[in-house]
DNA sequence: CAAATAGTGTCTCTAAGACAATATACA
DNA sequence: TGTATATTGTCTTAGAGACACTATTTG
């Protein structure tokens, strides 16, 4: 008698039904691409400024607009390794500290993409050192450009060529970057990782520069208020009690803060 | 001269590029397998408990575990459609809040199953009204499990017949299970959502019994001091001011609190 | 020595949480 | 009337945040 499906999943043992698994054709079940997205942040110590990594495309689907750095995920590596790995590519950094990059989600509208059936996992990189960005194989350059917002509060990026809004980004990237911002204010009482931009230490200025683009409350913080409220009790910063030696500008020594870990 | 991929890409339209696209072989790309997983919370009124579904595995792999309620996506629905279409095939109930359904994260490991590349976007329902789980089209039969917390903190899941813990559970679903809880509990002050499990209005005292999986310091509260600092001034719920009509049980009225949407 | 900058000290006020007192319903 | 249960009220205290003051560096 011929042994069958129902045979090989209920009564065989697993090693049994893996290798008869191993022996079916699957290729009619309908399956997606899967590629991974990274909105990937850096400080720029040159001016002080939060920004965001573009990359310009040069050829369809959204030929001329700025995406995400993004591409497909191997069948051997996990989405998380796909994302690190584009990031090493398109950067040189190679970021080792699972804090600097987070997963945001899975972005999976069947028709978020023209050309096919082809989901995102989107990821969030706390890119340290800041860093030019290279060239990437498919010779698309990406740019840095500085975070805004606008008088209603909407997310801009300047670049000193041009000024990218949420509406001019391929794909999905628009809801990707929301949820991107979104995740990251609120998590913020739980694990500022934002500011792993800055490196494992950092002074208080730098610190509100980079988080007043999250939550508006750091608008008013003075940055001796910042260090009572927000760094001391704070599970994850601390105050190193050191201070900048050698500052290039007038004024007080600055506080050295850092990371527990 | 014969078109080629870099004329559709970089000079053709973009109309043209997707016509030429469709003609194209891309067969030959990896792609894996997308499922959902589920993990569906219920506050059963009956005995006053959170509880979650899990399904008992008839068929390899992972024969005899426990596992969350999930199933494949369909090409034509997002990876929520399909957690929503497997919710109601379980349990009968049509989600319609969006609020009752988050997205928790990607699961992509390429060894996760044991058959091939399968990755799952893992959700968690906050399901209402708490229903019998209905036998399923595969026959597996669901369960409602009353969540506990063993000594060393760690969870497992109780049914008259038999305990699971997250060690017995199929797949990588100890991961999801856990990454839920860290989500649920951290987005408690952001949006106590997993109250929805109580419907559109509950009282204090199954509230407490709710979050107090997933924060310690409700276990110390009154439910005065509950309504007071938690309820009030939260930007997501709410003191309707009535109390609640033909209590079975003797002691005060209680309060109905309720979400403001 | 003036300007710039950021840390330090002080004060006010809100709100969290402990705990006692009170209100309502059942038996 | 006693017991169960939850709300209401009171008190204490910690900490958030505003703001004035002080310390250090540049030029």
């Amino acid at each position: 008698m011929k042994k069958d499906k129902r045979y090989y999943e209920t009564k065989a043992s697993e090693a049994e039904y893996l290798a008869w698994y191993k022996t079916q054709d699957w290729g009619s079940y309908d399956k997606p691409a899967m590629t991974v997205d990274n909105l990937i942040f850096g400080f720029d110590p040159s001016d002080e400024q939060l920004k965001i990594l573009l990359i310009e495309r040069k050829a369809h689907p959204f030929k001329g607009k700025f995406a995400l750095v993004g591409g497909f995920v191997e069948p051997t590596e996990s989405a998380k390794a796909a994302a690190l790995r584009e990031t090493t590519e398109e950067t040189g950094v190679r970021i080792t500290d699972n804090r600097q990059m987070w997963q945001i989600g899975a972005f999976t509208d069947p028709k978020r993409d023209p050309r096919q059936w082809i989901i995102s996992i989107a990821h969030a990189t706390f890119l340290y050192p800041f860093v030019s960005p290279q060239a990437g194989d498919d010779a698309l350059q990406a740019k840095w450009f500085t975070i805004t917002h606008t008088a209603e509060n909407e997310l801009a990026f300047k670049h000193p060529d041009e000024t990218v809004t949420l509406d001019d980004l391929a794909f999905d990237h628009k809801a990707i970057v929301l949820a991107t911002f979104k995740r990251i204010k609120e998590s913020l009482d739980v694990t500022p990782d934002i500011l792993r931009v800055l490196g494992e230490t950092f002074i208080s200025t730098d610190a509100l520069v980079v988080l007043k683009h999250f939550d508006t409350k750091f608008e008013d913080y003075s940055t001796g208020n910042f260090v009572k409220t927000y760094v001391k009790n704070n599970p994850i910063l601390m105050d190193t009690g050191l201070f900048e030696q050698n500052p290039q500008k007038p004024g007080r020594p600055k506080k050295i803060l850092r990371f527990r870990s």
